[in-house]
DNA sequence: TAGATTGTTAATCGATTAACAATC
DNA sequence: TAGATTGTTAATCGATTAACAATC
């Protein structure tokens, strides 16, 4: 069984490989170099070449890595085998933008409903998705048996709407409120803002002159 | 001057370090432990203190370190010495919901220009900022000196947007949208968007029936 | 064949961890 | 004093890098 238990610092490579490769493959391209990748993801070439090796994946010397076996590959060992669905609570600013992202299709993320408490929106359509009552929430995740949830409510109901995620079956949610919320340990809480890439980027930008 | 020269890893670490401490700050709390830290952050008690050893940072043995000293600390050494002026560019739902984002204030960054090519929003205020046109945006950031972009157009302009803060001599792009962007090497862009992070948890998810 | 990149080795560096005496 | 946490050591592990023979 050790062969199919992976460090988290593979699974993040692997994470960064993937992302990069599904564009890549977007674009029309066949094949990819370590070096390729190597520039893309600032993770070092020889690095790749035996994170590759490790997993198994064999390429052709002088060409480079097929990217369709690559991307094959990486999705088996995330486990991403069908379209993974979500749910998205909030329909307001925040909800539409996330709604409109493209790149959730494409890396075969489906957001299945909309929740909010607003009952100015509740029943209307945005982007094609009927906006539900977030009262019919735990009902419809535990029929559904959806289980990652994005969430772009208002700052204030964040921890409550939380609350309400982790007790309906929740084990990941994808914080667009900038604010902390917290949750039992077995909920896997990933917050998205810019805070810390701004703060990370201030160090090269004052004292390069260059952001890097 | 080796002194003052840290590594990628360290920045990062700070990074985390400094978000943490300033919202719990804003809690009320003056100290904080090396394994107060490590349980937000994820590192390791004494790497933390180790860090903050090398950085020449004492704490109080029984007690723990000082948090506005830490903050004091970190900002200096990232160069945060004062607010960081940034412009937003877009104006729709993704850029309505950024000019929401109390946190950046509470980190110290104001937007101070709002930027759209909307005709019909331009003039207008949102959240109190006047949306200017982004053809005047060039100008804008020379005589303000502005170094930092949040991006927040549609898709099929991010592109275009991101050849002119190039131009007009911006460093750091923080990408909402969901598309890659290019730049030259001097310029550092900060794509923020849950892809990799959603491909991460994703392998969590399966392997475990829990997220981590 | 010539050019390019893989597959692999070996050396180094930084991160991680456990443990515990020092001391607030 | 008793309890807690720092400051520090030492051992280990994984990441990083350079280099180059093998081979497509």
């Amino acid at each position: 069984m050790k062969n199919f238990v992976f460090s988290e610092g593979v699974i993040q490579r692997i994470s960064q490989y993937l992302r990069f490769l599904v564009e890549l493959k977007d674009l029309g391209k066949r094949t990819v170099t370590s070096s390729d990748i190597s520039e893309n993801t600032r993770i070092n070439s020889a690095e790749v070449r035996r994170d590759l090796i490790n997993l198994g994946i064999k390429g052709k010397r002088g060409v480079g890595f097929n990217i369709d076996g690559l991307i094959n590959n990486f999705n088996q060992i995330l486990g991403h085998d069908a379209n993974v669905k979500l749910i998205l609570v909030g329909a307001g600013n925040l909800g539409k933008a996330i709604l409109n992202y493209q790149i959730l299709k494409k890396f075969g993320f489906d957001i299945e409903y909309v929740f909010d408490n607003n009952e100015k929106i509740i029943g209307k359509k945005i982007s094609e998705k009927e906006v539900m009552d977030i009262n019919s929430l735990q009902d419809i995740i535990n029929e559904s048996n959806i289980r990652v949830a994005i969430l772009a409510v208002s700052q204030n109901s964040a921890q409550n709407v939380t609350d309400l995620l982790v007790k309906s079956g929740i084990k990941v949610i994808i914080n667009y409120t900038s604010v902390p919320i917290e949750a039992p340990p077995h909920v896997n809480i990933q917050t998205n803002d810019p805070i810390e890439k701004l703060l990370h980027t201030l160090y090269y930008l004052s004292n390069t002159g260059q952001a890097f």
